[in-house]
DNA sequence: AATGAATGAGAGTTCATTCAT
DNA sequence: AATGAATGAACTCTCATTCAT
């Protein structure tokens, strides 16, 4: 028994060190320069033993995204205690843009990579990277029930905070670089103060 | 004197036809589907000839990035004419969008993809990729002048917009096959819509 | 003793159960689809575990070739019943192209393929695979005894009675395709027909 | 003129040189062990050269197949001056043979191994590899028409013959080791003899 | 007795690039 | 000015095999 688990133990390990180092050579050198030699060569392991945990690339590829919109989820779920559902939707939005800003690998490859999403096509997959969105509908709605909002199409609302967290985030993560780090938090936090203060009506 | 003009613009052609072919691969086929024998079969030339007209592929990437952001300054130029500084402000966030939309590949190469940036270290290409942003803030500036806006401050507010139409743009490139078709650009405008008019003050 | 007896029967039935499945892929897929992946799939058993049983790939197929002459010498044993030495030899010609077809794999492992003879050196697999010639040469010599063919060289005889069947199978087995399916049967019965006719002399 | 004939000269040049060594490749090492990178040893080029001279593997094996083809049909062609059908049936007979033994490694791309033939499929090569066969009817046709062979189905007969010949030559190539070499001719010679002998009716 | 883990060698192919002409 | 010829490096992936346990 100890043994098995053991070994289970170890391989998951192995499954972990695998998908962190790919994950690190997303994030450094970009999804076409992730190569399964550059990966055994991070792993210190021949590249033929990737094979022993992984079926192909596509599904390493695979894996980093559900985990990516895993630990999004959760992120997203932080700051759904908060009672008050103006001060959630904010802190929704914020909470939203620091995941992003701070896992700028994750994000990447959930929203912006090429089509990471070309190889999701069992519905489980989708639910996956839907169920966030499904969480944001949710506020707006209890927010137009409580008088925050006017009566608007959701879609629309929904839409509309989604672009331009994203929005914020990725630039924030593509081109970061040319804001002076000391004025990025600023911008960050008064950019969805000031767009989404203008949305609500009480 | 007229031979060494003449040669000037010839060379000029050439480099002109090996941009023209190497942007509709790019636009057609997408960044990693431009290979430099593909260029060389579309102008009709052998693969070795492009080499005398640029250093290598990324040189000719780099030029591309620069038209790439004149006709995206053009487009946003194109809204200018507007007197009313509201009218003028809202189109220029449709206008930026639709270009976008339309030149999904141009975009790409703007604001999403990874490499291309790092080509552009000297400060004449800052400014091409700049005049845009500094448009935007001028309008803002504009309508604060004219009551539109509240008293802002001005980066906040320009990078709320661009964080927003950004957001929509990457959001359509790259995840629009999510949204049904006759659905985007109803999305498109009525986002537009939403989150600007939320900022009028009049 | 009891002991070892049991183990040693063990053992002979796990190569057993190597041997045949490695034989059922063979003959289902063909030898370069044999891997000791699928082998040991088969046989629900670690890949390393055949090598507790076999030195090597080699090894195995050189088991194979014997098994497969094993088949073919039976095969041919089942017409050495018939009485008259005449009947005998044509039923013996129609046997040796009708096991050949109805196994192509068994006939392309023993007298096509390159690889497997090479791995026979010792002369206990040399006679395994004459034994079949040497039952063809007692026909004819029996033929001649009986009047039914001229005094000829045997080894001359047998080797054009071995041609003509052995091409006759090379063809059906690799150019088969090349021939009308309800024609096959019809050529291959009336070529042994027409050609050991002329040999007979009464 | 004299450099674009130069060039095309050594193209050619280059051509055949693939060609032969892969060929002898084929002949050494059997199919599967022709590789891309070994005809590149061979050759003392980069693997990558050969792609300028052809598309891909079953490019080089398809040409092989038809040079195969062509020697062989002239093979045949050679003793189709003599006059007497008979005579020269079974000079045909014996060129087949001959051409098989003499070039083993043609006859065994074309008729012995996997399924060359996979990769003809314009009726242009199939018309290539039937010709032969052709002229083989033709000839018999002659031997009937002057009452040297009984009225037969002359599919029946062709078959019949070819495969004997076949016989022999797959024979003579694959296990000729197995019989002394001295002994050969004599075999080959008199196995035509005798076997078609009997079907000739005069 | 059995196996999970690991690997070296090698497969076909494509790419950007260089060099001699 | 233009190019044909050539290449090294790299790609994903599969195979038979070994070794420690």
């Amino acid at each position: 028994m100890g043994i098995s688990e053991r070994k289970e133990r170890e391989r998951q390990e192995m499954i972990n060190l695998i998908l962190d180092e790919a994950m690190k050579l997303f994030i450094e050198e970009g999804y076409e320069n992730v190569t399964m030699r550059k990966i055994a060569d991070r792993i210190e392991y021949s590249p033929t033993t990737i094979y022993l945990y992984f079926k192909d690339k596509t599904e390493i590829f695979s894996e980093l995204l559900n985990i990516a919109f895993d630990k999004f989820y959760e992120a997203q779920m932080s700051v759904q205690y908060i009672e008050d559902a103006k001060e959630k939707l904010l802190a929704h939005g914020i909470a939203y843009v620091k995941f992003a800003v701070s896992n700028p690998n994750y994000y990447d490859l959930m929203f912006i990579m090429k089509d990471p999403t070309a190889n999701m096509k069992c519905p489980d997959d989708w639910k996956t990277s839907t169920r966030t969105y499904d969480l944001l509908k949710k506020n707006i709605q209890e927010c137009i029930e409580n008088g925050y909002l006017e009566e608007v199409d959701i879609e629309v609302a929904a839409f509309t905070m989604w672009s331009h967290v994203h929005g914020i985030a990725s630039i924030m993560i593509k081109r970061g670089f040319m804001i002076p780090e000391a004025f990025r938090e600023y911008l960050i936090y008064n950019s969805i103060q000031y767009g989404f203060k203008g949305l609500f009506i009480k």
